[in-house]
RNA sequence: GCCCGGGUGGUGGAAUCGGUAGACACGCAGGACUUAAAAUCCUGUUCGCCGAAAAAGCGAGUGCGGGUUCGAUUCCCGCCCCGGGCACCA
């Protein structure tokens, strides 16, 4: 019997879907696992050989898991609201709906054809209807939340509301307006307009008027990691600053613990670092100095600057305040008002991507002075737009024999350097070291600098002008978008107040929409639409969600994915609790992962859910890269010459689509009638053989050198395909794409197969017992595979199959009793042909619902008999069992390969070397 | 500039709480079976030296240069290169 596996794989997948294989309960005896991946976009382009490989890592695991005795659960769905889809339409006059249930039907069959273990029956759909009502749902909870930073969680505006109408706010400073204050009798007498206004500032989805980030050809604001070097990440368009109103999420308030919650959760340290990176906490204290200025305005007025390094007090030469502050007119003298005028002017006419692409030195006095706190100095106030208004206090104290951008702005602008640091500062650069004995500091002489800086937080402390204070980098973020296909807001606007609207109206659905054309003033294509605009005597809400609100809780709603009651049962959630294994790209550490995360913290303290950490282990899967390939032609001719011989001409280079290459050998005939351009094509060749030359790149349409699944399937089928993803290398690592090396695995699967069947003779599995070579082989090759599977090592556990199968064909193995636990073990790497072979051998049921073998030790220990020992690397002796170490000993040492074991002889301790089963070493 | 991660045969990659470097696979070379091909199987394959060849042996070898150690791909110090992230955050 030949091993066909096409047909073998359509069986068992049509068999699959029809019992419904893969369903998973709620309620189970058995413990539970929750296995995840990042759910796709459902893009026009389908899937390339990229990738399936997380999504491949995840089945195997989930697979094993199962086997093992856990109820897992290993869902799918798509994500499929966001622009491109709308790009789309717009482009093709598609609508997104229509284009996105295209997409993901192709999605499907792909996916399906790959044989992975999901329970469709939980699929979700972000921009489904019975979806999104649980993400405006979610909205609404936000939007009806504020943060106690007391308590560091979240709790119901309602609960404010009694606050504020005892106390005021004097407890709970209001996030949204540092300055801020009102008693309860003020609060009681401001109108419902002007409550709504200050609650507004304290809810955790709130809109407000904030510089955004704007991007013209998209026609949209976007979120701040969705904006990457001055540019759009979709598209790559200019992104510029612009004052909107805007729905934000109040992310910053979660800062703090967001920061905490990596300490328990096992992600990558490069995730980990990405993400408080980001977060970007630091601390140091808010100085304020009196300023000095003939300008009214600044009478009694102090400046209050944001530093990290209250060390360096003493070293202040000059204060820089950013351009954008309002205090910068009211510290300007008169004969500096036209200088600062014309810096104004130039700072506004400089765009964001400017700013960032050339950082000049920039600056202009103010003509302001500040006093310094301990010294009789005046320190000159200066404006410029290195100092950021959105971080700190918008201004800075300068230490420019510390701080690299403080040196160059004083070099520039000529203004003299004290020294603090002694022999630290060489007077060329600065040196923000923290280890320099302070000098010209006053009470601070003679301090190590890291241990000043509590020092000098504490004088100010005591005098009353400056205190501890920790900041942020992480922002708010944008919640709200000028398009179309998203979820639309559940909200109605009454005059500036905002309206949510109650649970039984949701969800508030897409209205259908041809033409997706922005509307008015800056607003979303809704806007177009004035009959859904108008809403009971107020108007809608006409932005949608951003692409991450439905990805911000789908992993809970795969719990209990047909519930029309509630987003997700508190016992479903209970019963699966967090994500046990997550697996995804880098590319949303500090997106979805911190939006997730955030949404999860704030569903916890509401007390919707158990849990305050959606994943519990993050694994990242590497990109899979094209590798393409290029010919040559010789400029302005319609010559193409071969890879060896282009330096002798003048080349322009094409890329070439990959099927037409075998190897670097270019199908020359295939390649003329690729494109009509080449039709008459002709080759400069190396003894009759064209040769490209190649590059490693992105996996692209535009470079040809997509692969697709399908065409890998249909050559070699799901299950070599399978494998060879995991065989070609770490999953955690990038690397390039090449079919040549899927003969191996193919191989090996014909190698298998042929252990149970001959093309010739039919069956040759047997019933008699396997030898006890045949179960060392046996169980060695599942030691290895079992600890390489729950390392996530799946390219070793390949090879650790490929050695098995290999010595069971040399011993010609082909007894059922063995062959049988075989399938078990190999299942979750090549389902189709185990469950087929499973069959084949008479036994009930699915290879699913068979039970793990358990290395059977013994059979491990056999070959321990003799060693050659070397004492201080000279070879003595032979060494039998008898040397005082115990049968248990022995066989930790065989299990882990090499084992040291000291054990005392005399006085000095000694060491044993063990190493395959061959060498023990013994270290005196 | 700062912070991570990584440099191992012709190729993808094994092996690191220090212990036979190169598992497994691709490719390549040779061979068996075959009229032939496909498929399958076997042998060899880090480099250099010695040899007609085989066997055996010798020497070098995990980016470069040092160090610790009986022993270093693994640990320490100093460089070089590649990949990723952040980038006026005071």
């Amino acid at each position: 019997m030949e091993y066909a596996f096409r047909d073998i794989e359509r069986k068992w997948q049509d068999n699959w879907k029809q019992s419904n294989a893969y369903k998973v309960h709620n309620e189970s005896s058995k413990p539970k696992y929750y296995v995840l991946d990042m759910f796709p976009y459902p893009s026009g382009a389908g899937l390339h050989v990229g990738h399936p490989l997380g999504y491949i890592a995840s089945d195997i695991f989930s697979r094993y898991k199962r086997l093992k005795g856990f109820n897992v659960l290993h869902p799918m769905g798509y994500d499929s609201f966001g622009l491109p889809a709308e790009q789309y339409a717009i482009e093709h006059g598609i609508p997104p709906a229509v284009s996105t249930d295209a997409n993901i039907n192709t999605f499907r069959s792909q996916l399906d054809k790959i044989g992975f273990c999901y329970d469709w029956d939980r699929e979700v759909r972000t921009s489904s209807p019975d979806y999104y009502k649980w993400t405006q749902w979610i909205f609404l909870q936000l939007f009806d939340s504020w943060f106690d930073r007391q308590h560091q969680k979240a709790r119901r505006i309602s609960e404010l509301e009694a606050i504020f109408g005892k106390e005021g706010n004097v407890s709970h400073t209001c996030p949204g307006d540092r300055k801020l204050h009102f008693n309860a009798e003020a609060w009681q007498a401001y109108d419902n307009v002007r409550q709504q206004a200050i609650l507004m500032h304290y809810r955790l989805a709130y809109c407000g008027v904030g510089e955004v980030n704007w991007c013209e050809a998209l026609g949209t604001v976007l979120a701040n990691d969705e904006v990457i070097n001055g540019v759009s990440e979709r598209g790559g368009h200019p992104v510029v600053k612009k004052k909107l109103r805007q729905w934000y999420l109040r992310i910053t308030e979660y800062a703090e613990r967001l920061l905490a919650g990596l300490q328990t959760v096992d992600f990558s340290d490069s995730m980990k670092e990405m993400q408080s990176n980001w977060i970007g906490k630091s601390f140091g204290a808010e100085i304020d100095f009196n300023l000095v200025s003939e300008n009214q305005l600044a009478a009694g007025k102090q400046l209050r600057v944001y530093t990290t390094r209250p060390d360096t007090i003493f070293g202040v030469d000059f204060m820089v305040i950013a351009p954008e502050l309002a205090l910068v007119l009211e510290i300007t003298t008169s004969a500096q008002m036209d200088a600062v005028g014309q810096y104004l002017d130039y700072v506004n006419s400089r765009s964001e991507r400017e700013r960032m692409a050339e950082k000049r030195i920039s600056g202009v006095f103010s003509g302001a002075y500040v006093q310094h706190p301990f010294e009789d100095r005046l320190i000159p106030v200066w404006i410029s737009e290195y100092v950021l208004a959105g971080y700190g206090t918008g201004a800075i104290m300068a230490v420019p024999c510390g701080d690299e951008r403080d040196f160059k702005f004083a070099k520039h602008f000529d203004i003299p350097v004290t020294n603090i640091i002694g022999a630290h500062f060489n007077g060329e650069d600065a040196n923000p070291t923290k280890d320099a004995v302070l000098e010209n500091s006053g009470f601070l002489n003679g301090l190590l600098m890291r241990d000043a800086i509590l020092v000098a937080i504490d004088k100010l402390e005591e005098m009353g002008i400056g205190k501890r204070q920790t900041n942020y980098k992480i922002r708010d973020a944008a919640f709200s978008r000028q398009r179309y296909w998203g979820e639309p807001f559940p909200v109605i606007w009454h005059n500036e107040t905002a309206k949510t609207l109650p649970e039984a109206d949701l969800p508030v659905l897409l209205p259908e929409l041809s033409d997706l054309k922005p509307g008015p003033d800056a607003q979303g294509p809704l806007a177009n639409l004035p009959d859904w605009v108008q809403s009971n005597g107020g108007i809608r809400e006409v932005n949608t969600m951003p692409g991450y609100a439905g990805s911000s809780w789908y992993f809970l709603r795969y719990m209990d994915p047909a519930n029309g009651q509630e987003f997700c049962s508190r016992k479903a959630s209970d019963y699966w609790g967090q994500v046990d294994l997550y697996i995804g790209g880098t590319e949303h550490a500090v997106g979805h992962l911190l939006y997730s995360r955030m949404w999860s913290k704030a569903l916890f303290d509401l007390g919707y859910i158990g849990f305050d950490e959606p994943f519990k282990r993050l694994v990242n899967q590497g990109k899979i890269g094209g590798d393409s390939r290029l010919v040559y032609r010789i400029r302005g001719t319609k010559q193409f010459v071969s890879a060896g011989f282009k330096s002798q001409y003048e080349t322009d280079e094409l890329h070439v689509d990959v099927s037409l290459v075998d190897g670097f050998n270019l199908d020359m005939e295939g390649f003329t009638k690729w494109k009509p351009d080449f039709a008459d094509a002709t080759f400069i060749t190396e003894d009759g053989v064209y040769k490209c030359g190649s590059r490693l790149e992105k996996m692209s349409k535009r470079y040809f050198n997509v692969v697709n699944p399908d065409d890998i399937v249909s050559q070699y089928g799901a299950d070599t395909f399978r494998m060879y993803e995991m065989f070609l290398g770490p999953v955690e690592q990038d690397k390039p794409w090449d079919t040549k090396g899927i003969e191996g695995v193919h191989r090996f699967i014909k190698k298998f197969w042929r252990l149970f069947f001959d093309a010739e003779k039919g069956a040759v599995f047997t019933n008699t017992p396997a030898s006890d070579a045949a179960w060392k082989a046996f169980y060695r090759m599942v030691k290895k595979v079992e600890e390489d599977t729950s390392k996530f090592s799946f390219n070793t556990a390949v090879s650790g199959f490929m050695i098995g199968v290999n010595e069971l064909t040399d011993l010609k193995c082909h007894s059922l009793e063995l062959l049988e636990k075989l399938l078990v073990v190999l299942s979750p790497y090549a389902p189709h042909i185990t469950e087929e072979l499973w069959s084949c051998i008479g036994k009930e049921g699915s290879v699913l619902e068979a039970e793990y073998p358990v290395v059977q030790v013994q059979y491990l220990v056999e070959s321990t008999r003799e060693y050659p020992v070397a004492i201080n690397g000279k070879t003595r002796t032979t060494m039998n069992l008898d040397l005082g170490i115990t049968q248990d000993e022995v066989e930790k040492l065989v299990l882990a390969d090499q084992v040291v074991i000291k054990w005392l002889e005399g006085k000095s301790p000694k060491k044993i070397i063990y190493v395959k089963g061959k060498m023990i070493n013994v270290v005196v």
